[in-house]
RNA sequence: GGGCCUAUAGCUCAGUCGGCUAGAGCGCACGCCCGAUAAGCGUGAGGUCGGUGGUUCGAGUCCACCUAGGCCCA
C-alpha cells in the first residue's frame, strides 16, 4: 500500500520525514490493480483521470487519524516517514496526502516540532545538496529537479508528472525562487523572565501604558503588535555587520556565553571597534583560562552570523543618549512613520525593557505615509511619486517644510502639484506679509520712537491683543504637535488680521502722516512687535525664511544674532482687551455690510476705489451709539474719505437689509488729495498745496 | 484573509457633550487698485459631510454593514 502525495518541489522530497492528513477528512484505499493508493475520499475521481487509471476499485474509507502514527518508507533512505495529522491539509490540490519536510517550510517546521520529528535539511548556504541527500549530493536544486522526478520514475514509484504554473515566493531583490531551510538561528525570548514573574513581552505591554502615544488610537497598535509577536530572531547571515558576539566550543560546539565573555568582547569592541570581533582571534580577547563548560576544551570559534540591524537601531538610545553630557534618557520623543510599530518602535522598547526595565521614550509620534493627491501610495511604476529633492532645490526647503507642517501627519499625507501649489501661496503670503511690515518700519527705532500702550491708537492696541491671542493659540497648538492647525492659524492671522484689515486701513497712516507723528509711531509699535513676534513663531517651519527676515530688520529689532537663539513669544496678558476684541467684532460686521454695498456700487460704476465713496450707515440701539463714539475713524476703518452716522429712523430709502444697520454709498464729496488720494471739499485751500486736502497740508506743513 | 487607521467645498484644514441654515484660508469667477507689484483690496459661486441602513424629537458627530485608500501581518 501507498500513501501518494503531491508536491510543486521535488527537491524537498529528500528531507521528507512524515505525510500528513486532515483530522476530520475522509481518505480512500483504492485499488488500481497494481497497487492500492491511499488519498483523499473526494480526491479519487479528479486523481484517477489525472493519472489516467480507468480500472480501479474503492477498496476501504476511513478518517485520517486511523492512519496516524503509522510508518511509510522513504523512497531513497533507510527512514520512516511518518503519517501524521494537520489542519492546513486541503483538498484543493494534490491528494489529500501531504509531503512533510521540517527543514524546508514554515508549516512542515510546526508539524515537525509537534511531533518530535527529525528536520533533515540537506542544502547547503549555496543551494546545492550535501551529503545527507544520498544520491543527489553536490547537485544544485536546479539540476537535482529532474533527476529526482527521473529517479522515482525509474523505480516505480512516480505515477505522473506535469508542469503546472503557481505562486512561489520570490526575492523581491534579485527575483529568484526561495528556498526555504530551517537553520539554526539565535532568539530573544519574548516570554522568557526578565524579572521573576516577569516576562519581557509582559514587561513590554505594561510599560506602552506609561508612554504618551500620538494619535492615542497608537497605543492600541503598539499593544497588539508586541501582544502578538514572535521571538524575536536576533541573527542574520550576512557577511557584513555588527557580530553576535557568541562562540562554540571547537571541539563540541558547545556556545560559549558567558558574563566574562561577553565583558571581554565588549572591551574589545569599544578598543578597536567592531571589527575586531573579524580580524581577531578568540584566544586573544577571551580571558585567559576559558574553557568550554561542558568538555573543557580551551578552543573557540567565532559566530559567523550578525546581528538584526532592528537590535542596533533598537538600542541606539542606550548607545547615544546615555553616552552623551547633553542629552538624556529616556528620550522625550520619538517620531517615524506607521510602519516603525513593527520596527524600531518596538525593537527599542523591547531592548530597553530588557536592559533597564523601563521605556526608552517618554513619548511617540506615529506619522501616516506619503501619498499622491488621489491617496494612492507613491511608486515608479504609476509614475505618481514627488521627489522631495527636486520640491527643495525649485522650491526651496522651507516650501518643503511647509508642506510638511500643514498636512495633518495622524494619517496619510497626500502631496501633489496642486497642493505644493496651495502651499507655496501660503508661503508667499506669510512672507510677503512679514516683507511689508518690515519695509513700514525703516525709520522705527523702537527705543526712540515707541509709543506707549496706553497712548497708542485703539485699532493697534486690538491688533496686540489679536497678537497674543494667535500666539496663545500657536503656542498650545504646537505643545500638542499639531502643526498643521499652528501654521493655519498663522496664515490665517497673516492674510485675514493683517492684510486685509490692519494693514490695508494702516496704509494711511503710514503714507500720508508726518513721520514722527503719534498716529504713525503707533502703527510701528504694533508693527514692530508683531514682526517679531510673527518672526519667531514661523521659526520652527520655515527657519531659512525666519532667519532671512531676522538678518534684514532695522536695527534696535534683534535682540539675539539669530531668530533661532530668541526665546518664544509669551503670552503678554496685559496686552489682552475683551472689550476691544468685542467692540472691534461688531466693527467688522459694519465694515462687511459697507464693502457689500460698495462693491454694488462698483459694480454700477459708481466708483472704483473705495476711497471714492461717502458711507453713510444708518442703525440703532448699541450699534449706532458704537458707531457714533467712532464716527471720526469710520473713514480711516472703511478706508473711505467720507462716513455719516444716523439713525436708523432717519432712513428713507428702501429697506434691503434685514438687519439693524442700513448703509448707502455715494460718491465722496470735493476733489480727490493728490497726496493722499482721499476726496475732501477743503482741497485747493491752501495757496501753497493747492493739489492736497486740509490733513496733508497740515502734515506737510509741520514738516 | 486578519489587525489598526483614514474619508467634511477643486486643495489644505476647523467643526467641543448629538442641537448647524456645516465654517475658514487658498484656488476659481467677476470686479477694483497701481505707494506690498512674480504684490494688494472687494464681492461671489462652490458641500447628498465616501455609500447604505439603524438609534434618536434631532446625526458630519453614535452603531452596523459596504466602498475606496494607507500601514503592518498571513
Amino acid at each position: 500500500m501507498s500513501l501518494l502525495i503531491w508536491t510543486t518541489t521535488p527537491w524537498t522530497l529528500p528531507a521528507n520525514v512524515a505525510i500528513a492528513l486532515h483530522p476530520r477528512l475522509h481518505y480512500a484505499g483504492v485499488d488500481t490493480g497494481v497497487e492500492v493508493l491511499v488519498m483523499a475520499h473526494a480526491l479519487v475521481e479528479t486523481v484517477m483521470k489525472e493519472l489516467e487509471i480507468d480500472a480501479f476499485e474503492v477498496m476501504d474509507e476511513f478518517l485520517g487519524p486511523e492512519l496516524e502514527g503509522m510508518r511509510c518508507s522513504h523512497p531513497w533512505f533507510d527512514r520512516d516517514s511518518v503519517i501524521v495529522l494537520a489542519d492546513y491539509v486541503t483538498l484543493d490540490q494534490g491528494t489529500g496526502c501531504v509531503h512533510i519536510a521540517p527543514g524546508h517550510g514554515q508549516e512542515d517546521y510546526l508539524t515537525g516540532l509537534e511531533y518530535d520529528l527529525p528536520s533533515p535539511m540537506p542544502v547547503d548556504d549555496l543551494g546545492f545538496f550535501t551529503e545527507e541527500a544520498g544520491p543527489f549530493a553536490g547537485m544544485s536544486l536546479e539540476e537535482a529537479n529532474p533527476r529526482i522526478i527521473d529517479d522515482l520514475d525509474e523505480r516505480g514509484l512516480l505515477l505522473s508528472s506535469s508542469l503546472v504554473t503557481h505562486q512561489y515566493p520570490h526575492c523581491w531583490r534579485c527575483k529568484k525562487p526561495v528556498v526555504f531551510r530551517a537553520t539554526p538561528q539565535w532568539f530573544i525570548a519574548l516570554d522568557g523572565n526578565v524579572e521573576e514573574d516577569r516576562t519581557l513581552r509582559g514587561a513590554a505591554l505594561q510599560a506602552i501604558k506609561d508612554v504618551e502615544w500620538i494619535p492615542d488610537w497608537t497605543i492600541n497598535r503598539i499593544g497588539s503588535m508586541v501582544e502578538k509577536r514572535p521571538d524575536w530572531c536576533i541573527s542574520r547571515q550576512r557577511a557584513w555587520g555588527v557580530p553576535l558576539p557568541v562562540l562554540y566550543c571547537k571541539k563540541c560546539q558547545k556556545e560559549l556565553i558567558t558574563p566574562d565573555s561577553l565583558e571581554a568582547i565588549r572591551v574589545m569592541i569599544e578598543k578597536d571597534g567592531a571589527d575586531s570581533w573579524f580580524f581577531r582571534e578568540p584566544e586573544d580577547f577571551l580571558p585567559p583560562g576559558t574553557k568550554c563548560r561542558d568538555c573543557g576544551s580551551e578552543r573557540f570559534e567565532k559566530e559567523t552570523d550578525i546581528l538584526d540591524v532592528w537590535f542596533e537601531s533598537g538600542v541606539s538610545h542606550l548607545a547615544v543618549l546615555t553616552d552623551r553630557e547633553e542629552l538624556r534618557w529616556p528620550a522625550d520623543l520619538y517620531v517615524e512613520g506607521s510602519d516603525q510599530h513593527r520596527g524600531w518602535f518596538q525593537s527599542s522598547l523591547l531592548a530597553s525593557i530588557g536592559v533597564n526595565g523601563k521605556p526608552p521614550y517618554r513619548a511617540v509620534i506615529t506619522h501616516g505615509f506619503t501619498v499622491d493627491g488621489e491617496g494612492r501610495k507613491m511608486s515608479k511604476s504609476l509614475g505618481n511619486a514627488i521627489d522631495p529633492q527636486e520640491v527643495y532645490s525649485r522650491s526651496g526647503a522651507d516650501i518643503l517644510r511647509m508642506w510638511t507642517a500643514s498636512t495633518d501627519y495622524s494619517s496619510d499625507m497626500p502631496i501633489s502639484e496642486e497642493i505644493l501649489s496651495r502651499v507655496t501661496e501660503a508661503y508667499r503670503r506669510i512672507r510677503n506679509t512679514i516683507r511689508f511690515m518690515m519695509g513700514n518700519i525703516y525709520d522705527f527705532e523702537p527705543d526712540r520712537n515707541a509709543v506707549q500702550y496706553e497712548s497708542m491708537e485703539e485699532i493697534d492696541r486690538w491688533m496686540l491683543s489679536r497678537l497674543q491671542n494667535l500666539v496663545w493659540r500657536v503656542t498650545s497648538l504646537m505643545d500638542r504637535y499639531l502643526y498643521h492647525q499652528a501654521i493655519q492659524a498663522l496664515h490665517l492671522f497673516c492674510t485675514a488680521d493683517l492684510s486685509s484689515l490692519y494693514l490695508d486701513i494702516l496704509k494711511d497712516r503710514l503714507y500720508t502722516f508726518k513721520a514722527d507723528s503719534a498716529g504713525r509711531r503707533s502703527a510701528q509699535t504694533a508693527i514692530s512687535r508683531i514682526l517679531s513676534e510673527l518672526v519667531v513663531m514661523i521659526a520652527p517651519v520655515l527657519p531659512h525664511t525666519a532667519e532671512e527676515a531676522w538678518l534684514s530688520m532695522p536695527e534696535g529689532h534683534r535682540p539675539e544674532e539669530s531668530v533661532h537663539l530668541s526665546s518664544w513669544p509669551e503670552y503678554d496678558e496685559s496686552l489682552v482687551d475683551d472689550g476691544l476684541d468685542e467692540k472691534w467684532a461688531e466693527m467688522l460686521e459694519v465694515r462687511e455690510d459697507v464693502y457689500r454695498k460698495i462693491e454694488e456700487a462698483r459694480q454700477d460704476s459708481i466708483l472704483g476705489t473705495s476711497l471714492e465713496a461717502l458711507v453713510r450707515i444708518y442703525a440703532t440701539g448699541t450699534t449706532l451709539s458704537l458707531l457714533e463714539n467712532m464716527e471720526p475713524q469710520l473713514p480711516a476703518i472703511f478706508i473711505v474719505s467720507q462716513a455719516e452716522v444716523y439713525d436708523l429712523a432717519e432712513f428713507t430709502g428702501e429697506r434691503q437689509d434685514s438687519g439693524d444697520v442700513e448703509v448707502v454709498i455715494e460718491r465722496a464729496v470735493g476733489d480727490k488729495c493728490e497726496r493722499c488720494w482721499n476726496y475732501s471739499p477743503r482741497v485747493g485751500e491752501s495757496a501753497e498745496n493747492p493739489d492736497v486736502c486740509e490733513r496733508c497740508v497740515s502734515a506737510l506743513s509741520e514738516e
